[in-house]
DNA sequence: AAGGACACCAACCGCTCTCTC
DNA sequence: AGAGAGAGCGGTTGGTGTCCT
């Protein structure tokens, strides 16, 4: 059968963009809007791959991108969230505002990698390179994190839980032992304005700004609505968790209790 | 000064996922 | 249920700049 080619080749520009290519595409985007990128480079003028204006933008004219090298605060969660997600590098674009998922993939490459090493930790495992040692834990909120976590192992046993859980939770444990400074009992929040309905669907939800520490909202609205972590994490409907508010906690805010391990995914 | 090696990063490619019909 | 289209993601490539000999 084939695949449609995403567009017409033979008369598509391909390299470096010219200033000219940037500012027609800019100026479409900012009249018309991101989306359609198949039919948009037609309509922008542009003879480009509809792929290619995607990525350009996203990349490199969006108007909220950071500009600058990385701080060693953004070095070290990205080191973090590598551990906790590995090559996903969309979602731990998520996780630092105004960077991007090619910006970040191109950094870890070139710079973290050599950094890690270099501190003798094999920057895909998150192991130091010669040891087979275990880790001890130092953090108290960490231990807590760990203890629901452990909770969970418990489950194991449960003739509900597939083998695929087993797995995320034994990776997540694994991080969390080779990250005692992680903190995993994230709770996250939608940033929102009184005045404004935040979200009108899922899919709005899900493209969230990432945030990762709580926010508490001044006043209860209406429109506010819990969020899952596991939702910004990147886990489908098919791969539920089911997170919820704890009765001690902002009921505006769920915390991640239980990973992966029983059907049905709340948000509220 | 020349040119080879290396580093960086924008852009491309191909695959997967999601949505719609 | 399944096919097709669109969008997104991660791996890889290639051009360019910088450093080193």
């Amino acid at each position: 059968m084939g695949r449609s080619p995403c567009c017409e080749k033979a008369h598509t520009n391909k390299g470096a963009w010219t200033k000219e290519e940037d500012q027609r595409l800019i100026a479409y985007i900012k009249v018309h809007g991101e989306g359609c990128w198949r039919s948009l480079p037609k309509a922008a003028g542009l003879l480009r791959c509809g792929k290619s204006c995607r990525l350009r933008w996203i990349n490199y004219l969006r108007p909220d991108l950071k500009r600058g090298n990385f701080t060693e605060e953004e070095d070290e969660l990205i080191i973090k969230l590598h551990a906790l997600l590995g090559n996903k590098w969309s979602l731990i674009a998520g996780r630092l505002p105004g960077r991007t998922d090619n910006e970040i993939k191109n950094y870890w490459n070139t710079h973290i990698k050599r950094k890690l090493i270099s501190r003798g930790i094999d920057p895909q495992t998150h192991r130091p390179i010669n040891a087979g040692s275990q880790f001890t834990i130092s953090s108290a909120n960490h231990q807590g994190s760990l203890k629901n976590i452990r909770d969970n192992e418990a489950l194991k046993q449960s003739p509900n839980s597939s083998s695929q859980d087993m797995q995320s939770n034994s990776s997540v444990i694994d991080v969390v032992e080779r990250c005692p400074d992680l903190n995993l009992d994230i709770a996250i929040n939608i940033a929102y304005s009184t005045d404004q309905k935040p979200f009108s669907s899922s899919t709005e939800v899900q493209k969230a700004p990432a945030v990762t520490q709580a926010t508490t909202p001044t006043s209860v609205s209406p429109y506010f609505q819990p969020i899952c972590l596991c939702y910004n994490l990147g886990f489908s409907k098919s791969e539920a968790c089911s997170c919820r508010a704890s009765s001690n906690d902002n009921q505006h805010v769920l915390r991640y209790y239980r990973p992966l391990i029983e059907e049905g995914h709340q948000t509220n």
